[in-house]
DNA sequence: AATGAATGAGGCTTCATTCAT
DNA sequence: GATGAATGAAGCCTCATTCAT
């Protein structure tokens, strides 16, 4: 299992934008500041400190402080986000998942593992969620796409086989999200404990998921 | 089912405090305040200017703009949660709650209920809880005192009688609350729609439960 | 001839507002930086220290830059000008100016020696002018009720006797303004000479008119 | 009666100066410019942007934005002043204007329908003289040349004929300016009227000027 | 207890200017 | 000659907090 690091993806998608390098270190602290204090917590001349900087350099480009928080986000949705969910399905195929026990163990471990090693990434971008409902509909819409292709093919595989019980798509993820999210949000959001034990939580997970998705006959 | 109203509640427990009455209304506009643009978005001006109040006398009492999130929090972590979630239990027992099924429907619709008519009280707490983690060790403690208490017994007498799965409570309601947030949480933190219906919600949550939670024979 | 002086009055105008003691000093000194660099030219800073005063009580009271100047302008239209208005037709009167000659003595060389003895002041609400056209239509309406009010009357008795050419009052005053201005402009908004006679130019300015505005029999 | 154009003839000063066609550029749209929100309102960013240049080519050539201004207005006071000038005088002696009216008339009308025309470019160098008073001296140079000179031989000749009263030159024009601003003041600094008459507003002033200018017999 | 004027630190932003490319 | 990223000083303004009344 090769988990994708959110900080890493984004590096690469900063390189590969035209923005100089100071530019560039803005946004990765931006980030990282972010994510620690809060958006509004974080001060530009904090961010110009940190990036190694000056204040006026920070404004040239993004010219408010908003505009930091979208030079952030836009890429991340652009880019980082269907890189890493192309990654994961990629996993999903190539690790030859027969039965739904170990797809679900695959998945759910995968995606919790990413959770909690981008939790200071995914703080950011729902605290922003939060703060500007609109980017609810571009969200949504990505993930209906991607629920209706990929993961949809999967889904069915496993409802023909009879393993899977037969409810909409969007219902089992939400279950799955649901379950995976009971885990996942207290340590990405309120104690992030040391001990957390990720491939017992996710054992537990699926154990639970199993016992809700699987047809009673 | 007759839902209980934080503000109302809040308001209650401010009446019986010593506060005199510009204080009161000090607190009661900066939950709502808080709630409908953050803390940090908040000023105490505009606390002050909602409150009829001079701004010195925001500051009279309350010290500093923290102490009054503080007082805030401080009365509904004794006083109104214990308020809650006791007239939540006594509920449950008056409506004589036979069977599984009839368990799951009342808690379910009653807590998402709940959750929708306090949204904005919630996402101050949550907001809160998020910033000063702290708070957490005081409401997990709370929270397995009641779950050992009164939730316990009502859980036991299922798993007795063979119409619950035999996992530890702990388990059984962090199961609960995942499925129930899969669903309030979009409505309370992203987009509260209009249309939210929480009599289908819930009942399309309990079947999800009950499947899940029904040992296999 | 007892010129009036609008810093003063301007003074006393403030003293009878309800502003404190550091509210008036802010208005007063910006009232000499404005017309010493002009209001671009002067910031907040400035302002701040020259009244004695920390920037945040500038701000506290007046809300914006803008609003300083605002809170300069509007009480000398309201307050000032009047003041300056009747204070001169009463001398006009009081004089008892029989014959145009000594009428034009007196109100040019009253009028010459107030402009240049306030001249910080009129650049201040000039340049003020130019930059917010709107005020213009309250000057207007002002100047209009003056002119067919109190200078109409006096205009008309001398016309009556065939002092006075039979135009209209208010060509004779843009006769009287203009070359009062062709005096005064240069003093005001260029070089200030310190030599400058106003008795003498006074003079020359009233032969100038009585040429002009003498009726050809 | 063709009217001289400042722009026009700022641009053929400039085309045959050694400046590129970038720095030619900067220099056109700064007087546009500052003439429509002031030198201190207009930023230099602003200006390389209107000229479609960078922001260093601006700094390059004029090496700081006082610069821009000196290079704008040493060239009107050096080459579009003596051209507006000249070409004045050559009209007023083309069109053979015989008697003092006939050359009220026409000096008035035109000098008044230049005036509107170019106001724009009459702000920005009244406002620049308010702001930098050594231009004064320059000014007043030129102007007395040109007044002993030209001009002084043109009234001559009408005093001689007994047309116009024995008053030196200086105050006579002084007379003549005094009341041609009285009516283009307003028009360039303070309220630009659209339905403005120039034609009906000179003649009025024509009239008013014979009226004093003429000796009394 | 209540007021509200006053504070000054700090926030975001703009701007003229420089300099490596 | 031209570019445009970078600078940092300074500008306007906000805010939590204090204090005399």
């Amino acid at each position: 299992m090769q988990v994708n690091n959110v900080e890493t993806l984004f590096k690469k998608t900063l390189r590969e934008s035209d923005l100089s390098a100071k530019q560039q270190a803005v946004l990765q602290v931006s980030l990282n500041l972010f994510a620690e204090q809060g958006f509004d917590r974080t001060s530009t001349s904090e961010i110009a400190k940190a990036a190694g900087v000056s204040e006026g350099t920070v404004f040239k480009q993004f010219k408010t402080k908003e505009g930091i928080l979208k030079a952030i986000v836009a890429p991340v949705l652009d880019h980082v986000a269907p890189m890493v969910a192309s990654e994961f399905f990629d996993e999903l195929k190539n690790n030859n998942l027969g039965d739904l026990r170990s797809f679900m163990q695959y998945a759910i471990q995968d995606r919790m593992t990413f959770a909690i090693e981008n939790r200071q990434q995914i703080k950011v971008f729902v605290q922003e969620v939060i703060r500007e409902p609109k980017l609810i509909v571009t969200l949504s819409t990505k993930l209906q796409t991607v629920m209706n292709g990929q993961i949809g093919a999967v889904l069915q595989q496993f409802k023909d086989r009879g393993e899977l019980v037969d409810w909409s798509n969007m219902r089992i993820i939400q279950y799955m999200v649901g379950i995976l999210g009971s885990y996942v949000v207290p340590q990405v959001f309120f104690a992030p404990t040391a001990d957390f034990d990720a491939a017992k939580a996710s054992q537990e997970a699926v154990e639970v998921l199993l016992h809700g998705l699987t047809p009673v006959k």
